[in-house]
This record gives structure tokens, C-alpha cells and sequence, in this order.
DNA sequence: CGAGTTTGACCGGCGC
DNA sequence: GCGCCGGTCAAACTCG
């Protein structure tokens, strides 16, 4: 394939080689430079004062001899600075385009996400309304898979006030827009307008009433759950988690955000205090984060998120934010419902294992996706190479190029969650940073514990095999151990 | 002095 | 109804 190209660069070579104008090196600060001048000048034969340290650079710099070639390189010298600053409004240009389109790729996203989302809650309205038809005693699958409890329709409309209310008074800049506000709303729902100030500047009953109000709308959610679970779960409503399992000696891993702890308890099972943080790079930013020690392995550090980030992000801090939030959304879309569901769901691919990743969700409050990034692995990037395309070649034969039926055995757990990393793009790619970041940089102590980019996961040695062992984390449904 | 952290208290959910 | 537990608040404290 490559034979064209090897020919026509060993062409060039010979005839570099034999061209009757070789090139030469020269080393303009060796002390043989006197020496080299003048050989220069002997191969190229026109310059009188031998001797001299000339120094022959390529170019014509030879005497003017007559006005009229001062005037060809006055010209020159014009045409040149024309060209320049026409080079420099290019670039310019470009820069701006190049602005823009980063812009518009963002909301893009966003909304393609949006949609994807909204394409879901489409789909199990239409399965709840199936589900009433058929009756309560008809049990369902997602009785047992369903993560989070369900609300009563009225409740939804409550929510859809407050949906409102939280358009009208977010102090969300322009780039949060309407788009963003959504996401939100999606993958958190907890978050009112309230959130929009900062904790501090709240006044003690309106931050009570604002800081409850998102409880009382989980408590709304967990409610009614053993009478009509079935039929009013209202998939986009739920809260996402994403844990991330990463080795480090520092208290918290820099994923490049800046977070203030707001609070530390000690939760049971566990002795290792776990500290509360907040978003802190924009007001209202709803994102939180749990960070926590592993009590079976100190070393291990959990890093738990909660919610979407409402403003740009630095370079740093995307690539964690990619994660999360495509893992979350990538939960909510279908990942932990039942197969039925799952398949026909906006995520879009068929998940034979549905359940098996869902099953743990029923005792736990929200749906969590943990990250492992603890386990070591000689070449972890090799591994994912191996596995990614496995199941992404039968579940995404299109965008491969691969046509033809699926491998011939039944997928492994591993490749079935590969499978669901891989149908996300902006998963995967975030996920492909991060590992890749990983394997650039050495493992260290993490130095210190807030800013800085996403390395310190990665000291923590990430690796792509997908097992399931959510057994271990009391609040895991679907664990992602790249080992 | 402001920003961030600590820590005891409070609140609501949930199981018994 | 009671107690446990997770999550949050906010005053006090620390630090730069």
C-alpha cells in the first residue's frame, strides 16, 4: 500500500544525492566556521572577498548595483508586507471562524444531547402509558431495575413550574442558555434557581427553603414508589451518579475544577470521613462532588459526581466533565432500565445485558456509574484497542465500516459494557483522554489536592477492561473497571 | 479581610 | 413513633 510513497521518497533521496547542488549543513557557530564560509562560497563561486566571514545564507545579497534593482526590491519588499498582513487578516479570520464553530460545536452538542434525552422520556412515556393499559398486575422489569423511585404526574408538573421558575430567574450567563438549563434539569432535576447563589450570601430562611426544595422533590420522587413504580417513572427525572475509583495519596483528585467543601460526615461502614464539595467555578453551578476513601483500600479514592456543569470548563477539567456527564447521561438514556426498554430506548444500540448492569440500582437512591481507574495494567490503551472494537464493531457496524453479523459468541459482560462506553462517543473520547493522559504521566503522590489537570486520575493507572464488580460499592449499580 | 474549611446541629427519609 | 443515617447548613475558625 505504502510501495508508491517508499518509491517516490528513495527517488527523491537519490536525487538529493546525486543532484550537482548538494545540500550542505552548515554549523554557522562552529569555530571552523571561517573555513566552512569559504567553501561556501568557493562551490557557489561568486563571491571576491574570499577570506571574509561571509556567510551565505540563501539568499541574493549581493551589491545593488543599480537603482533600478533598488526599486525591484522596494517593490518586493511592498509586495511582501502586502502578502503579510493579508496572512494575518487570513488568520484572523480563521481564528474567529475557529471561535465560532467551537461555539456552535458545544451547543450542538448539548442540544443532540437534549434530544437524545428527550427521545428517551418519549419513549418510556409511551411505555408507562403501555404498562397502565396492560395494569398493575402485570409486573415489569423495572420494578426491580428501576434505580430511583418514581412521581405521581402531578408531581412531574410541579417540576415543570419549577422548570419555569428556574428559567426566569437563573443568572445563568448566555452560553447556559435554555439548552443548558435543560441538561440540568435532566441529569439533576435538584436543582432550582435557589442554587443560582452562593450558600454564603443566602439569607438563612430562604437558604433553608431553597437548599430543602430539591430534597423535597427526591422525597416527592421516593414516594409512591411501591404503588405504581411501574407506571410513573419518568426516566429523565432521575439523578445520576458518577464514581470514579482512582489511586491516590491526596485528599481529592484534581479533575481541574475548583470546589468548595461544604460539609464532612462520616458515613457508616465506612471510618474514612466523607467530605462534600461543591462546584465553584460559576455561581449556580449545581455539580457536586462526594469524595471519599475506600474503607476495604485506603489507597483508593472515591469521587463521586452529581449533576452537570453549567459553564465552559477548561481543557483540564472537560475531559472529566466529558466522562461524567456522558456516563451519566449514557446511564440515564437506557443503561439501567430493562432490556425492553433499553433496546428501543434513544440510546440507540441493543444492550442484551441490560439488566445485569442495572440490577444492583434497586437499593440504591440514584443511578451510578463508578469508574474504576485503580487496577494496573502493563498496557492498558493495548487492551482497550482490543476490546472497544469488539463490541463496538457488532453494535455500531455503520460508523465502523463493518458489515456483516456480529462475532459469533454471546458477548462477555466485559464487551457488553465496553459495548455501552463505545456507543457513546463523547464518552469514549473523554474516556480516551483520560487514559491516554494517564499512560503520559507518571504515577506520583498527586501533588496536592485542588487545581491542575486530570493526570492525577491517571497516575492512578487506568486500564480498559470492563468487568462488573459493582458488589463492592454500596452505592454502585454499574461499575466500569478498567484493569 | 475575604475565601475556604471545619464541625456540630438540623432536616427528612426510611426501616423497625 | 423512634432512632439511624445521609445530606446539608452555617457559625466559628483558619489561612494567605
Amino acid at each position: 500500500m505504502d510501495k508508491p510513497l517508499d518509491m517516490a521518497v528513495s527517488r527523491f533521496k537519490d536525487d538529493i544525492h546525486s543532484s550537482t547542488h548538494p545540500f550542505k549543513e552548515v554549523d554557522f557557530f562552529s569555530p571552523n566556521r571561517r573555513q566552512l564560509d569559504q567553501s561556501t562560497v568557493d562551490d557557489e563561486g561568486n563571491n571576491s572577498h574570499q577570506g571574509s566571514p561571509a556567510v551565505s545564507i540563501g539568499l541574493n545579497l549581493l551589491p545593488i548595483n543599480s537603482q533600478e534593482d533598488k526599486e525591484k526590491q522596494k517593490d518586493k519588499l511592498i509586495k511582501l508586507r502586502m502578502e503579510l498582513n493579508q496572512v494575518r487578516e487570513e488568520n484572523l479570520r480563521l481564528r474567529s471562524m475557529l471561535d465560532q464553530l467551537t461555539r456552535s460545536y458545544t451547543a450542538l452538542h448539548s442540544e443532540l444531547r437534549r434530544v437524545m434525552e428527550q427521545r428517551a422520556q418519549e419513549f418510556f412515556q409511551l411505555q408507562d402509558d403501555k404498562t397502565s393499559l396492560r395494569g398493575a398486575g402485570e409486573s415489569s422489569t423495572l420494578q426491580f431495575i428501576e434505580p430511583c423511585p418514581t412521581r405521581k404526574p402531578r408531581i412531574t408538573s410541579e417540576n415543570f413550574e419549577e422548570d419555569n421558575i428556574e428559567g426566569e430567574h437563573s443568572s445563568s450567563p448566555n452560553i447556559s442558555s435554555s439548552v443548558d438549563r435543560r441538561m440540568i434539569s435532566f441529569a439533576g432535576r435538584e436543582f432550582p434557581q435557589v442554587e443560582a447563589s452562593p450558600a454564603g450570601q443566602m439569607s438563612p430562611s430562604s437558604c433553608r427553603d431553597g437548599s430543602r426544595s430539591p430534597k423535597l422533590l427526591t422525597q416527592a420522587e421516593s414516594s409512591n414508589t411501591s404503588t405504581d413504580a411501574a407506571s410513573d417513572h419518568q426516566l429523565p427525572r432521575r439523578r445520576a451518579r458518577v464514581s470514579v475509583r482512582a489511586r491516590s495519596e491526596a485528599p481529592m483528585i484534581s479533575d481541574g475544577c475548583q470546589w468548595r467543601k461544604y460539609g464532612q460526615k462520616t458515613a457508616k461502614g465506612n471510618p474514612c470521613p466523607r467530605a462534600y464539595y461543591r462546584c465553584t467555578m460559576a455561581m449556580g453551578c449545581p455539580v457536586r462532588k462526594q469524595v471519599q476513601r475506600c474503607a476495604e483500600d485506603k489507597t483508593v479514592l472515591i469521587t463521586t459526581y452529581e449533576g452537570n456543569h453549567n459553564h465552559p470548563l477548561p481543557p483540564a477539567a472537560s475531559v472529566m466533565a466529558n466522562t461524567t456527564s456522558a456516563a451519566a447521561s449514557m446511564l440515564l438514556s437506557g443503561s439501567t432500565t430493562s432490556r425492553d426498554s433499553l433496546t428501543a430506548a434513544a440510546s440507540g444500540f441493543p444492550f442484551p445485558y441490560g439488566s445485569t448492569m442495572a440490577t444492583l440500582s434497586a437499593s440504591t437512591p440514584f443511578p451510578t456509574v463508578t469508574l474504576d481507574l485503580t487496577h494496573h495494567s502493563a498496557n492498558p490503551l493495548r487492551q482497550m484497542q482490543q476490546q472497544l472494537p469488539l463490541a463496538a464493531h457488532r453494535l455500531l457496524p455503520g460508523v465502523l465500516g463493518v458489515v456483516g453479523p456480529a462475532p459469533r459468541q454471546p458477548p462477555t459482560v466485559a464487551e457488553t459494557v465496553t459495548a455501552a462506553i463505545t456507543a457513546d462517543p463523547s464518552f469514549t473520547a473523554a474516556l480516551a483522554a483520560a487514559i491516554t493522559s494517564v499512560m503520559g504521566a507518571p504515577r506520583s503522590g498527586n501533588g496536592g489536592g485542588g487545581g491542575g489537570s486530570s493526570s492525577n486520575i491517571a497516575a492512578s493507572s487506568a486500564a480498559a477492561q470492563v468487568v462488573l464488580g459493582a458488589s463492592q460499592f454500596p452505592k454502585s449499580c454499574t461499575t466500569f473497571s478498567f484493569n
